[in-house]
DNA sequence: TTTAAATGATAGTAATACTATCTAATAAAA
DNA sequence: TTTTATTAGATAGTATTACTATCATTTAAA
């Protein structure tokens, strides 16, 4: 038997939930991959129309935009993610063996996970590192944050925060401290394949040496008597 | 008397020299004012050709497209910023009193430089914050790399990374520090104003958080024995 | 004073980002 | 089983964007 994972989203997100219909979910599986082939620039709703054999209009009556989609997508990872963290850190005692678990996560490859039919997150993961915060660096990031579009990044975010307080009541920056973590677990892959020079992994290329750098950064400030 | 400031470009960023002509100078000072003011998604040559009094074939015979005009702008930043990160460590020993200034210079509102009359300083800082990243989060940004697009960026974290190896030969990741303190710099007072609760420093709204944070995720790693 | 460089003015095109409307298919309710 | 609502397909149309091309005019250098 396998069990099917459903993440709940926000239904300001979306004009027709996209979840509920087959072309919804093709419509969510095909901008995946367009948006991780061609980047978030370059991805039109008339070339996702024409890659899954449908019209543009049928496109707009499940998503306002293409920005609006970009959020979708990118809330869905941080749901899932959440999901993910619960899950790995389970029955575990120790807060610092949980937060290691957290960055090695967060750092590394994303398995496909086959709760999720019509989901490629190995994908979806290249997408969050290239394109993510292009869902919140707009000008009206402000209202869209009034709509909760950005719930489930901050839900994750305080999630970290609080194994982070656990290791250590008196850190005074628990928040800024799990921004840091998500989003340097991105960039600092993504400059190690495209600007290796901004790091120190460009020759090898090796995930688990940002899991390292990650490490090493958090457990300095968090365990610091 | 004074002196004035001028910042080699890359010649590849540009068609034309915009430093060498007064429409040029226009367009750099217009497109500073308009991106900062709405966001460089809406920003467009029309536009900003209307705001100067030229027209859209004008612009182009200086910039190829507005995202080549996105990485003039922010080179143009980096490059000035290693020029101030050289001035104020002059002559200073301590490594780690140098590193204390960059962070607080790269994480506090900028003070406009009369040295650089058609340039405003402040408001560049704001676009480097909301769309400096835009710059590179691209398909081709290896291609852009290799024309060497970025280098001011590099040269700036080399020469970041150089200050905290200065404070510690051992620490493993001076180059993945360097780029973190960068980005978080950044990424942190844009949470602080758009998105509090990705932050610590919500209520205060003060840079100076962000500038002890940074020190103290910095120091803690770096002098660990 | 000739000549070259830079700008202005205008036109035009393909693609993007939508909106509107009408019809056909399909599935749930009566 | 027929009615009715929902979803999808087909087509058309518009304003804006992102350019390219051309030609005349102004300004500056030789």
């Amino acid at each position: 038997m396998k069990v099917q994972l459903q993440i709940k989203m926000n239904e300001k997100l979306f004009l027709r939930d996209p979840e509920q219909t087959e072309l919804g979910k093709k419509i969510i599986r095909h901008s995946i991959q367009l948006i991780s082939k061609n980047g978030f620039e370059l991805f039109t709703f008339k070339k996702l129309a024409e890659d899954i054999g449908t019209t543009e209009a049928g496109i707009y009556r499940y998503f306002e935009n293409k920005h609006r989609l970009l959020i979708y997508i990118t809330a869905w990872y941080w749901g899932w993610l959440q999901y993910r963290v619960t899950f790995i850190t389970n029955n575990i005692k120790d807060p610092s063996v949980k937060l290691k678990k957290v960055i090695h996560l967060l750092a590394t490859t994303v398995v496909d996970d086959d709760q999720t039919i019509h989901i490629n997150e190995d994908l979806l993961h290249q997408i969050i590192i290239a394109e993510g915060s292009k869902a919140y660096l707009t000008k009206h990031v402000s209202e869209d944050n009034k709509e909760q579009l950005f719930k489930p990044y901050k839900d994750l975010c305080a999630v970290i925060a609080d194994i982070i307080l656990a290791c250590n009541t008196k850190y005074k920056y628990p928040r800024s401290l799990a921004s840091t973590i998500i989003e340097m677990a991105h960039f600092q892959n993504f400059f190690m394949n495209n600007l290796p020079s901004l790091t120190d992994f460009g020759k090898t290329k090796d995930e688990l040496k940002v899991v390292s750098f990650l490490e090493d950064l958090v457990f300095s400030s968090v365990r610091k008597k």
